[in-house]
DNA sequence: TCTGGGGTCCTGAGGCCT
DNA sequence: TCTGAGGCCTCAGGACCC
């Protein structure tokens, strides 16, 4: 263990939620949640504002509503996301050769690594001013943890939420831990901490005293071992800068159960060709073809099959998938699919036979699939794939909702309109579109409801959360990261496999339909306005 | 309206090989 | 030739994380 706290974790707050809310000033100091609207969706993440009625992460999307029916609700643009977690993890790489994300808001950063801090006293400096130059880079706020260890760094950040800086002096470990509950620990989830707790422990203190024996008969020798060593604050766990990929994979939820067992192949074969085409944009290949399926009753089973050699090969992947589900019984229905590969390398070594195959019999069979992420008019009145972010009704109804010229609007989509400027889509539903016209600098706009075929509005990329400084001028110091890349677009997140079914957007939100926009709309607020309307 | 998507790691059973 | 032990691999499932 280092003798200064100089492992550093950074959390954003609330980070989807967040920089919605920075993206649409009306939406400030407003209960906002991002997550799949569709009838199986679950939240993504609540604003501090949603999670006081107590929305949170993973809940199922049905129950948010009945807790916070005045919420927004909108769908996530991982596009919008992944360009700002680009501007702040460039922040981090300024600061250390040594940043290990952990996802789009969060890593660890080894600041003795990159030598900008040695003792307490800097490595705070160093934290005070991360967070200052996030926030004036992103206009968002994280929260940062910094200790002697992985461990300890992110509990300080967990501690510092929101908008804090916290940091552990190495020495107070084991006190501050003792009293906390065995769920602070990583690796401690519900059935962890339910076996604990039967064996009567409930806080770290109470792992300690137990003794790596008595850990190790409850839980296993590796998460025994683990979890012991971390209720004493041991952890040498290092700041990994580079991980390689394991497994890539695929899985769609279908807004109803697919019971017809053609239906289930053709998914089938569609995953297998999505997880392929992913594995190549890594430039992987892999050995071992996972399916897995969800039943009716939510029991999930899983089927491999490991092959001679590593595949990056369509025709390989889907006949592997195909043989596996042939040993899966799916009458009763399906609710999930999904589709892996595992035993990655990155290289493949060619199937000749499946590339022949392929070349001869493939070429013609195959439309060239998903070229243009557009919608897929064949589909319409299945059941739309997109389970989690697809859009309400689901059913034979989905493909009858989308704009007579093929336009998908969705909740939270940015958009312009040729008269009114940039805004974005609040709700859509039965050949409407809701657009409230407002900026990340503007005061909260006004909104305006159009026919979805309306030729004057189109989707547009989203606008800078910071009015760009005049060039050369970035407090960051980060490269042209102040305007997310095009592909930013909320329709072209998630991979596009939602812009066939998700049609027009949720009559969504109408708790937004009713807001108190317009009126605010005529109120000058003061730009960039954290407290707008009402 | 119960429960997403994309991962990682661990465990235990069983087969195969030496 | 048979048997048992041990190591390694594959497969399936569970838990956890963000």
């Amino acid at each position: 263990m280092r003798s200064a706290p100089t492992i550093l974790h950074l959390d954003m707050d609330a980070f989807y939620a967040s920089a919605e809310q920075a993206s649409k000033p009306s939406l400030r100091g407003k209960a906002v949640v991002v997550g799949g609207l569709g009838p199986r969706g679950v939240v993504a993440t609540a604003s501090y504002e949603a999670r006081v009625f107590g929305v949170h992460s993973a809940m199922p999307m049905g129950q948010a509503r009945r807790l916070a029916p005045h919420a927004a609700y909108l769908v996530p643009r991982f596009g919008f996301y992944r360009a700002i977690s680009e501007q702040v993890m460039g922040l981090l790489r300024a600061l250390s050769p040594l940043v290990e994300p952990l996802s789009l808001d969060e890593a660890f950063v080894d600041l003795e690594a990159g030598g900008v801090a040695r003792d307490e006293e800097s490595a705070r400096l160093t934290g005070a001013k991360l967070r200052a130059d996030i926030k004036a880079v992103t206009g968002l706020t994280g929260s940062v943890g910094l200790a002697a260890s992985k461990m300890l760094a992110k509990i300080g950040s967990e501690q510092a939420k929101p908008d804090g800086l916290v940091v552990i002096p190495p020495g107070t470990e084991r006190d501050l831990l003792a009293p906390m509950s065995v769920r602070t620990l990583p690796g401690v989830g519900p059935a962890t901490g339910d076996h604990l707790r039967r064996g009567g422990i409930t806080t770290v203190g109470e792992i300690a005293e137990a003794g790596e024996a008595e850990l190790v008969r409850l839980l296993g020798k590796a998460h025994g071992q683990a979890l012991y060593a971390m209720a004493l604050a041991r952890d040498e766990r290092p700041v990994v800068a580079e991980r390689d990929t394991k497994s890539v994979s695929v899985e769609d939820t279908y807004d109803v159960d697919i019971h017809d067992r053609v239906r289930v192949r053709t998914e089938v074969t569609r995953l297998a060709e999505r997880c392929v085409r992913r594995l190549r944009e890594a430039g992987l290949s892999g050995r071992t073809i996972v399916l897995k399926v969800r039943r009716y009753d939510f029991s999930t089973l899983t089927r491999s099959e490991t092959l001679r050699g590593p595949t990056d090969d369509p025709v390989v992947v889907r006949e592997a998938a195909g043989r596996l589900l042939e040993s899966v019984d799916t009458t009763g229905g399906v609710r999930l699919l999904g589709v892996g590969v595992s035993g990655l390398a990155d290289y493949t070594q060619e199937d000749l036979f499946a590339q022949a195959r392929l070349k001869a019999g493939q070429a013609a069979a195959e439309p060239p699939e998903e070229a243009g992420q557009g919608p897929r008019p064949e589909e319409a009145g299945s059941t739309g794939p997109p389970g989690a972010y697809g859009r309400g009704a689901g059913g034979a109804a989905s493909g009858e909702q989308a704009a007579a010229d093929g336009r998908q609007w969705r909740a939270g989509q940015d958009v312009t309109h040729t008269e009114f400027g940039p805004g974005w889509v609040q709700g859509s539903g039965l050949g409407r579109v809701t657009v409230r016209f407002e900026t990340p600098q503007s005061a909260p706009g006004r909104v305006r409801t159009f026919r979805a075929e309306d030729p004057g509005l189109r989707p547009a990329d989203p606008l800078p959360l910071i009015a760009g400084p005049d060039p050369g001028e970035d407090p960051g110091g980060d490269p042209g990261a102040a305007v997310p890349p095009p592909e930013a677009n909320a329709g072209a997140s998630l991979e596009g496999r939602g812009a066939g079914q998700d049609s027009s957007s949720v009559p969504a939100s109408s708790s937004l339909a009713e807001g108190p926009g317009a009126s605010a709309s005529r109120v000058p607020v003061p730009p960039p306005a954290t407290r707008p309307n009402e």
